[in-house]
DNA sequence: TCGATTTCTCAAAGCGCTTTGGCTTCCTCC
DNA sequence: GGAGGAAGCCAAAGCGCTTTGAGAAATCGA
């Protein structure tokens, strides 16, 4: 096996007096070569050390046989660490199908060149989008370019008819304030991602959502949008108390906010699960776990790998051709109650506007 | 703008009445074209929306215009966070330099092929090879392949004759060591990345070092090696804890590391900075900053996003042939005080060993 | 036995670029 | 006015693969 020197196909054909067709074709496994010739070429292929030249391979095939993933760098860098386990489980599909993923950084107002650029110079054969936003063009870019993609996420408005990946943001926030309703909770704070990303505004939805189902107003004062860092969890928490009616009750959009809030909570000498109940989404990061919190944390959990997994082989799926109709993927996630939730420690002030008792 | 059509250079060509050699090269900018004639063919390029087919482009020139990441997948997964850090520095440079990141996932058994792969496919113009282990080959084997390349971190043993940048774990480990030593700490622990990762190794051996400057023994009983989970610092920290003679002072090799350590501390009612000292290793995420834990954290900080911006340029500039000599770079981490590395309590004790006050 | 298949192999075209080497013009300068 | 350059353009080769279309050899059927 030697080390520097590189074959190419015409060498080898030389080495072995066969044509390069033949050549191809037995490395490709086709099956008009005998199989002895084939046997001497996947030998001398071992030997020399030969691998095909990917840019020749993708200029012959048209194929690239690799997925871009377009990486938002700047604004919303607070979202890496979604990215990271995001990318590791495309990562795990890529190996096993022997696909490359592409990388392309880009700035919020260049994405849209990107994807073109993508698109026009045949560089990956599908791509997947994330982060989608309030109004966002790109979804729509996309439908118009030749281009398979999936899309992790989806747009606010307008018709879903393109192939995508979500969990139920909303859903997940519905079942989250209702078992903090049902626990007597009233005053229900929100720590929420940025309020451009559809995934906050969903999650937001749903808890309005399940408040007005039982009367409850939200209160604005129990809302902070912010980047998920865990310095945000903290501020917004310590906010929180310092009002004159602190909540009793706290949804978190992910667990480093939840580190956050935890600390401001401690700080404050209250005990989660009594003083203070919290529910938190959690993406399932396998160094920070919310069973291991000081007070385990009832979260709402769906794994971003898994979505990972799953969209990359779809990613392939729709290259190979295999789509027939865009596809839809909603995943629901999971309520998994644990002690960072109890029943409200005093029931809500009787004056002023007393919210209707809550069914049982 | 013409979103779905994709025109290429014959096209472009005969639009013009332009040869293709010309169009190629007012497009890339080649001084023998006349500058009327280069106007015209950059609006109509961008009329058409032309994007250079990007295999043609590398079959052609050779040159890739991409540089590849070996991502490390399956058993030290937990060093994704890291990972994406880094890759967030790399970005930053890839985008302003038009260069392509394509992340090569790969199991630890697999790596040695992968390497061959990049290297005879052509597909990358240079790697970055990280998480250097003990008795590491990836070195030398890309060494034999004519692949350029930079790696983060170094190998233990052996000449260190090619391109690195790594940080001087060693040295960190000494410094953080000689001030709790100074503060009068003699049981000082360690909680360490996996005994097989280089960096982990040397900062080990720093901290040794230090220890018998003052003729200090390292305890075995006060050493754990384990991924870099929040769990894993949590349990470690309560073994420590739960020793006849706990230590006064931590040292841990990451901040998540750390936050396990200190729900350890805070749920046995000790305090950070008085009952016991902690040095964490900062390698400075937007997401988790020692200066917000409830203690704020004393820290050796080195930036590793900054690391990827770094290694970025330079496998940029390797690719470019500016490389002299193996350019050899070990980065200073600072030593940063805080609140949390106070002078030790109670002198360790002179006799036998005595039960820890586990408070409350 | 001979034509019809099947099996195996090959030469050559083509993917869409870049780059070499050469060919016109048009100046410039003595 | 003509040698010598410079400026501007082009045709064609080539990068290393896949794939088409065709041909030689072997096998088959009757």
């Amino acid at each position: 096996m030697i080390g520097a020197v590189v074959v190419n196909l015409k060498e080898l054909s030389k080495l072995l007096n066969l044509s390069q067709t033949t050549i191809s074709r037995a490395l490709n496994g086709y099956p008009e070569v005998n199989e002895v010739t084939r046997q001497r070429v996947l030998n001398a292929a071992k030997a020399t050390g030969y691998r095909p030249n990917i840019a020749a391979q993708r200029l012959a095939t048209g194929r690239t046989n690799s997925i871009g993933m377009v990486m938002p760098i700047g604004a919303d860098r607070d979202t890496d660490l979604h990215f990271a386990e995001f990318l590791a489980g495309m990562a795990e599909v890529a190996i096993s199908q022997d696909v490359q993923l592409i990388v392309h950084p880009s700035r919020p107002d260049d994405e849209e060149a990107t994807f073109r650029r993508l698109a026009a110079g045949r560089s990956v054969d599908a791509v997947y989008l994330s982060y989608i936003r309030r109004g966002d063009t790109r979804i729509d870019l996309l439908k118009s370019l030749s281009l398979p993609f999936v899309v992790h996420g989806r747009s606010l408005d307008g018709p879903h008819d393109y192939p995508l990946l979500d969990i139920d943001n909303a859903g997940a926030f519905v079942d989250a304030t209702r078992l903090l309703i049902q626990l007597g909770h009233r005053r229900i704070a929100l720590l929420n991602g940025p309020d451009n990303l559809a995934f906050a505004i969903s999650r937001h939805e749903g808890m309005v959502g399940a408040l007005s189902k039982y009367a409850l107003t939200p209160d604005p004062d129990l809302l902070q949008h912010s980047p998920m860092t865990e310095e945000n969890g903290y501020r917004g928490m310590m906010r929180f108390l310092d009002l004159a009616e602190p909540p009793t009750a706290l949804l978190c959009s992910s667990m480093v906010l939840a580190l956050g809030a935890v600390r401001a909570i401690n700080q404050r000498r209250l005990t989660i699960g009594e003083d203070i109940s919290i529910i938190a989404h959690d993406d399932v990061f396998p160094y920070l776990k919310p069973e291991n919190f000081s007070t385990p944390l009832t979260t709402t959990r769906s794994s971003i790998r898994a979505a990972g997994v799953r969209i990359a082989e779809r990613l392939i799926g729709e290259v190979a051709g295999l789509r027939a109709e865009p596809q839809q993927e909603i995943w629901k996630a999971e309520l998994i109650v644990r002690a960072s939730t109890g029943p409200a420690r005093k029931a809500p002030k009787p004056g002023g506007s007393r919210p209707a008792e809550a069914a049982e």
